[in-house]
DNA sequence: GTGCAGAAAATCGTATACAATTTGACCTCT
DNA sequence: AGAGGTCAAATTGTATACGATTTTCTGCAC
């Protein structure tokens, strides 16, 4: 039995300095330091870390992949900004394969695996009370490892793949059009749905999870509202 | 021959030439004319397209992104050669979320996608029946095109983006583990769901998919054998 | 001051160059 | 012969160079 959480470094793509590139852009944009709609010029980039332009061309060809960032022809990289019928479709897709995945994780989940969520839990609800941007940046990734926990329980690479890259797309929604000042709200629904778990209640499980969903979805404003908002502040 | 359904998304990724090289490679690998396990040197494909190593090596990199070609440090790009437990995990995968995609797109289902996908089984019919290598290719693309048309009809792109790569590595399966000649014994199956979802039998549909899905992966012969088979061929 | 060339700067697109690593051949020694 | 070792060829990794496109900054006319 290959037990879930496992190391996750099994090298994505190629062996390069790449990754390390690509997964600090990532965990920029997830942890929120980088907004969306900002400029990524493959110079800058390069600089930063330290490479060349070849390097750091590659890396945010594979932020695009993952559809963290997106490359216009002739001008560049730049963070996503997810439309609000992007954002729609995001949590349509999180609707559709996570009571799926938690259903395949809880044929294969391990006593040990259940104490890793607890933990994870636990964690969470450690950086809710902190205070500070740090600590809000954690909450944040924690409460993405949750889903991202479950996945790799579930066993299925591909299907941990796909939800790595929806936590990391949601993140961006909810920094778009997120209201409430954080998506703190949902720890406690993490863990009824690890109590219906553990009390191998597998259908309250994913009716809890979609909810779960449902409420985070509930908490945008998902109203166009177009332009990063200099000229087009002024028009209104 | 411009693919079934829909022209796609806008520019998945970039701007270059790149699209077209990775395309066509990707035609090939899902065609079978590529077959597992074949080195794609950076200078080979550069030539074969006519641009340099540059543009070559991006394409190959697009595509260890969709999973269909693997790359190894300083060992170069190789077409996939899936291990019986990754066709496992795609067969789940596509188990998971074909099912939902199902129930979206009869949601959203309009009397021209029904005609649509008529068209495609007829389509399908004629191909199986003539003879030959191009039809033979054109009956694994077009029998993968219901699925995806599907997924198009949903109108979730990314659903639709994640479907188009699980049918992808499928073909590379059934080419690598499939036993039965053809796959071709899913054509009345697709009709019975296209039947199914006309009288408005949602949840018939969706059993019938899954029972699809099952059937396909049933035709394949899991057991491991390593290797390409030279060494361990004298072996045994 | 506004508007519109047109040039200059910045940035991306692609090719080429060079370093690093792997592969395979050949050659030697036992 | 067979094992092992060294060198040459091929291939990938990364940087740089150069052309193309977009953006920005002028400067001049109105």
């Amino acid at each position: 039995m290959k037990s879930a959480a496992s190391a996750m470094s099994q090298d994505d793509i190629r062996d390069t300095g790449v990754p390390q590139i690509r997964d600090a852009i990532r965990d920029a944009i997830v942890e929120r330091r980088l907004s969306p709609g900002t400029k990524l010029s493959e110079s800058d980039v390069g600089n930063l870390f330290n490479v060349s332009r070849t390097l750091a061309r590659a890396a945010l060809q594979a932020l695009s992949y993952e559809g963290l960032v997106s490359v216009e022809k002739n001008r560049g990289a730049f963070v996503a900004y997810p439309s609000p019928d992007e954002a729609r479709q995001i949590f349509a897709a999180r609707r559709l394969v996570e009571p799926g995945i938690l259903r395949e994780a809880v044929a294969h989940i391990t006593p040990s695996d259940i104490q890793h969520l607890k933990q994870l839990l636990l964690e969470e609800g450690r950086l809710m009370a902190e205070r500070g941007q740090t600590a809000r940046r954690a909450e944040i990734k924690a409460s993405g490892d949750f889903h991202l926990t479950l996945a790799a329980i579930s066993g299925n690479a591909i299907m941990q793949r796909f939800m790595e890259e929806l936590v990391a797309r949601s993140s961006l929604v909810i920094a778009l059009y997120g209201q409430s000042t954080v998506s703190s709200c949902g720890h406690a629904e993490h863990g009824d749905i690890i109590e219906a778990i553990e009390s191998g209640e597998l259908d309250r499980a994913c009716h809890l999870m979609l909810h779960h969903i449902a409420h985070i979805e509930a908490d945008l404003d998902l109203r166009e509202r177009k332009s990063v908002g200099l000229k087009e502040a002024f028009e209104l």
